[in-house]
DNA sequence: GTCGGTGCAAATGCTTTGCATTGAT
DNA sequence: ATCAATGCAAAGCATTTGCACCGAC
């Protein structure tokens, strides 16, 4: 799955967080009959080093330098197991390729965007879930998760500029 | 732009809509020294008239029935100054494929999502609004807009599955 | 020896673009 | 005449898939 309001452990840095991440993922694939192989263990480590939103081609370029090179169809694969294991979840910031997130441990997190330089800022705030909560409530759904972007002018720029769309 | 905290009327059926909807972009490509031709203009009719979440393949099949047929390339290019006419906008649900919906002249709306089934259901809810206010004010931003997806599980879907992904 | 995993290249499918034609001013 | 719009077909590009080869058990 992909948000967990209540993860099991709260990393503080990625260090701390690898060696869990990486045993959920080899018991995911013994769950499934599947292996752990150096290829998947290699583009998980990419993903926590790398630890903010990312893409296909960065993970690519990232381990292309390292001895650890895989194909793009490996990690295209793997991204596809690692979602299906909780780990990762895709971030749907705009239509012309998917970006990913670690989540695995992680507190869900919401975005703001600046409107006018595209500046990210990711937040976690306690209200938004217990207004998710109190919504499915009302409506007699059962929550798992929620995606919140907000879309801004941040403070810096405050020149004037034709603001662009929310994608 | 998208979203729009405070429309600048609130239109209660399609019909009522279309003129005012049809002006404003009317106005928006004379701004831009464009033409409001017959193809553009059955493009938004029939994106008004299916009130709905839309993808461009929808759009060409409800037009291909119809006298206004029009080739997929001119609602490529026409749902781009429609966007940035912020009369829709897009709605990120899935990575496949774009979908897009009409904002201008609605609350902005948010989104629940059955992780089962894929039943959407909208809705528009103040305080999620004013949540995004104050979180915004907390940090010295402006707010624009927001983009509020809930992943849960309806109420009639309770047998057992799995899960799938927010995409 | 069976099965899954990988890399490569080819295929897919949504979206964009080039271009010749058409239409409005 | 000019300048933009349209339709078609071709091109682009992220992603998926088919297939031959490899390696672990």
């Amino acid at each position: 799955m992909s948000f967990d309001a209540e993860p099991p452990f709260k990393p503080t840095d990625p260090t701390e967080m690898m060696a869990p991440i990486c045993s959920v993922f080899r018991r995911f694939l013994k769950s499934r009959g599947l292996k752990y192989t150096p290829e998947r263990a290699a583009i998980l480590d990419a993903i926590i080093d790398r630890d903010e939103v990312f893409e296909v081609e960065e993970i690519l370029l990232q381990m292309t330098g390292s001895a650890a090179r895989v194909s793009k169809a490996t990690i295209y694969r793997t991204i596809i197991l690692l979602t299906e294991a909780g780990i990762i979840t895709q971030a749907l910031f705009d239509s012309k390729q998917s970006h990913y997130r670690l989540i695995y441990g992680r507190e869900p997190q919401d975005q703001m965007v600046c409107m006018r330089t595209g500046k990210l800022v990711e937040f976690t705030n306690e209200e938004v879930i217990e207004l998710r909560n109190r919504i499915c409530k009302e409506l007699g759904w059962n929550p798992i998760g929620h995606r919140m972007h907000i879309y801004a002018h941040s403070p810096e720029d405050s020149e004037e500029a034709p603001p662009s769309t929310p994608e």
